[in-house]
DNA sequence: TAGGCAGCTTTG
DNA sequence: AAAGCTGCCTAG
């Protein structure tokens, strides 16, 4: 017999399946890791397929051994590595890496046993209890549990805590072996059917996700209608089928109440995944899940690769969220593989948003997806009421603050009753835009209608989708005053001003560099959470998801700083962030009040927003979009080219550009095309050179597919080259 | 002439 | 990615 195996190491030089002998006296299946000889050296790698017979074109040798007590990749794994490997353009060992923890890899964590407790057979019941600590309730209680047969530390330690499990080891009244884990199938457990209030707009939505006959369904619900519910009472119907389920959501580490409520309506039956846990922790969840003891889980991103089998279900929640794409190392999108998965399954792709990506509401109104729509709020309460506030006419009436007059009001009034406020800054990608400080004008780019870049080293304004370069303007064109500048606005000065205006009021501080420090994050949101400061102050990462019953003042310093970017997407972001923040206000029985602070009022963005109208922001958005040519009406691919050397990656970049630009000739397809160093022109000492493009919708997979030939025929000698589609930032 | 090292080749 | 091989440079 002969294996296919992939070497478990990233280059382009070894990048394919390599046939190996399988031995007699060893038994090798298809998703096993495995040791071979390598060149001149032993590695590890990945069986990926058998086959009877090999092209005989070069010598064999030998599998050396099998690694593991079970197969790390499920046949539906080994087709996903296929499918990505060839949508996304990415290399078989990076697919695979991204499938299995990391633990597994690097060996920290290997064999699937798992450490079992038994009560000492040579000691009878009541030795035992003569040898317990006398007031020690729990030893007692855990020596209950064990007389019947044995039980896995992981679970003693869940329900008496480790220290009580540990004194009776030491005392040796209980003895702890490690035990491997059999298989356990998909057993069929009991799901608890407690009782839920739907509404009929939330039967609806459960009704249509499992008799429509499209593989995706769309659920559009405004913020605080109910989706949660919907997404747990179909997982319940999933489980009853004997299938898993697959719930996303964007950062788990923020929404702990997302796994509270999962956790208290199926129990030990859910597993987590997300990149806050330990290497320890994220195998043994892994583990649950392969061995089919977790059937649902709750994770970021990454948890779409989760090692279920059988899935019924698939939920995207907040589905527009930028971190669905992968943008380091293997770049992926969340939507294509949750798709890929549930055509393998049959089962269904759910997508929750109460602003949906302008991409997937077209694919939704086109009849791609199915559509489905919540717009009542569970708590028969409107929204919060939005205000705009100009602060251009702030500036006009001698308010130089950085807070308008409206919003201090409304600030004191919130601390007076003792209910709690949320200020956000935006800082949605910061680069470098020029405003003037007197009208707010923003230059864009004749082309592209996209604002233009300012780049320090050639002192230019430059477009990033055209490159069409301008010179600094140091006077405003539109009001001829001389105060252009940088909007640039700190977390760290918008504390300062607010302890100025309330010096007695506890304030807290979350961005990114408290996401940085582990467990200070949670801290903050616990300490915010129990009330025990009044004014929270963050950036957008404040705006997902949270809950705090409290909060009925919600402030936006400065809307703007994510409207005016080199960035098609920006409006659209910037409608989401709004409509997002407002939902934090307001959530339990108080009514909520949203002060949006900008220099341009008048923006459609702000005015659909305050109106909760999603629907005339999309047709407006669409429009822009189809007339200026931008995704999704065209697609946007950039190939990044990165290496340690300027010239090799500048004469990789060329090459890879001479031979699209003679695709181009031929190819009607590919609508426009050009090459120059990234905005950063390096990154961790490697050079960066990237070719955009804009392709045709139509036939856009086939002029993906020859764009991968150009780029698998050449020699890309040390370089890492990368595809993004649609990027969502172009830096 | 030994030693060092940059750059290239090979991997089933 | 990692190991080994080649060829060139340099100190002595």
């Amino acid at each position: 017999m002969i294996a296919k195996v992939v070497i478990d190491r990233s280059a382009n030089d070894i990048d394919r399946v390599f046939d190996y002998l399988i031995p007699d006296e060893l038994v090798v299946e298809k998703g096993d890791r495995v040791v071979v000889p390598f060149g001149k050296t032993q590695t590890e790698g990945f069986c990926v397929d058998l086959a009877e017979t090999y092209d005989g074109k070069y010598e064999l040798k030998e599998i050396i051994s099998v690694i593991g007590e079970y197969k790390c990749f499920t046949p539906e794994m080994l087709e996903l590595m296929h499918y990505m490997k060839q949508r996304f353009f990415l290399k078989y060992a990076d697919v695979l890496r991204l499938f299995i923890p990391s633990a597994l890899r690097t060996g920290k964590v290997r064999d699937l046993a798992r450490y079992y407790i038994t009560l000492n057979p040579n000691l009878s019941l009541d030795e035992i209890k003569a040898k317990l600590t006398r007031k020690s309730e729990k030893q007692l209680q855990i020596v209950e549990e064990l007389k019947d047969g044995g039980k896995f530390l992981s679970e003693l330690n869940f329900l008496y805590g480790a220290s009580a499990v540990n004194t009776l080891i030491k005392k040796e009244i209980a003895l702890k072996e490690l035990k491997k884990i059999d298989r356990v199938p998909l057993k069929n457990i009991e799901v608890k059917s407690k009782d839920v209030d739907l509404k009929p707009a939330q039967e609806n939505a459960i009704k249509t996700i499992f008799s429509t006959s499209k593989d995706v369904v769309l659920l559009h619900g405004v913020t605080g209608s109910g989706k949660t519910v919907v997404y747990m009472q179909a997982i319940k119907k999933c489980l009853k089928e004997g299938k898993t389920a697959i719930m996303l959501v964007p950062e788990i580490s923020l929404t702990p109440q997302m796994l509270m409520n999962f956790r208290g309506e199926f129990g030990d039956q859910v597993a987590v995944l997300h990149s806050g846990l330990s290497d320890g922790e994220k195998f043994d969840e892994w583990k649950k899940l392969l061995l089919g003891d977790a059937r649902i889980v709750v994770g970021a991103r990454s948890a779409i690769f989760a090692p279920v089998q059988n899935v019924g279900l698939i939920v995207v929640d907040e589905e527009h969220d930028s971190s669905y794409v992968s943008e380091t190392n293997p770049r992926y999108r969340v939507l294509e593989v949750a798709r890929f998965r549930a055509q393998y399954n049959n089962a269904k792709v759910v997508l929750g948003s109460a602003t949906p990506s302008i991409e997937t509401y077209k694919k939704a109104l086109d009849g791609e997806y199915e559509l489905v729509k919540m717009d009542k709020r569970i708590s028969d309460k409107g929204l919060p009421k939005i205000e705009i506030i100009d602060m251009k006419d702030e500036i006009l009436r001698g308010n130089n603050s950085m807070f308008s007059r409206a919003m201090q009001d409304e600030l004191k009034k919130t601390m007076e009753r003792g209910e709690q406020a949320m200020i956000l800054i935006n800082r949605l990608g910061y680069s470098s835009f020029l405003r003037c400080k007197k009208c707010g004008y923003v230059p864009t780019c004749k082309h592209c209608e996209v604002s233009l870049t300012y780049h320090k080293k050639e002192n230019k304004l430059k477009c990033h989708y055209c490159g069409t370069s301008y010179n600094m303007l140091s006077e405003c064109p539109n009001c001829h005053s001389h105060e252009m500048g940088f909007g640039k606005m700190g977390t760290e000065t918008v504390v300062e001003e607010l302890h100025k205006l309330f010096p007695e009021v506890k304030i807290l501080k979350l961005d990114s560099e408290t996401k940085t420090k582990k467990d200070a994050m949670v801290e903050v949101l616990r300490e915010f959470a129990d009330n025990k400061a009044q004014i929270l102050v963050g950036t957008q990462m404040i705006a997902k998801g949270h809950d705090f019953g409290n909060v009925t003042l919600v402030g936006l310093v400065d809307a703007d700083l994510g409207l005016y970017q080199q960035d098609y997407r920006s409006t659209e972001r910037t409608f989401q962030l709004v409509t997002q923040m407002s939902g934090r206000a307001g959530r339990a029985d108080k009514e909520g009040h949203v002060i949006l602070q900008t220099y341009s009022p008048a923006n459609y963005v702000y005015r659909f927003a305050t109106n909760y109208s999603y629907k005339d922001f999309y047709n407006r958005e669409i429009n822009i979009r189809e007339t200026t040519n931008f995704p999704p009406f065209v697609s946007i691919i950039r190939i990044m080219i990165t290496h340690e050397k300027m010239e090799k990656a500048r004469e990789i970049a060329r090459d890879i550009y001479m031979k699209i630009r003679a695709l181009k000739e031929k190819d009607k397809h590919i609508i426009s095309l050009a090459g120059s160093e990234a905005h950063i022109t390096k990154i961790q000492d490697n050079f960066r050179y990237q070719i955009v493009m804009r392709i045709s919708k139509e036939n856009e997979l086939e002029t993906l597919k020859e764009f991968y030939d150009i780029l698998n025929e050449i020699d890309k000698k040390d370089a890492s080259v990368f595809v993004e589609q649609d990027p969502q930032s172009m830096i």
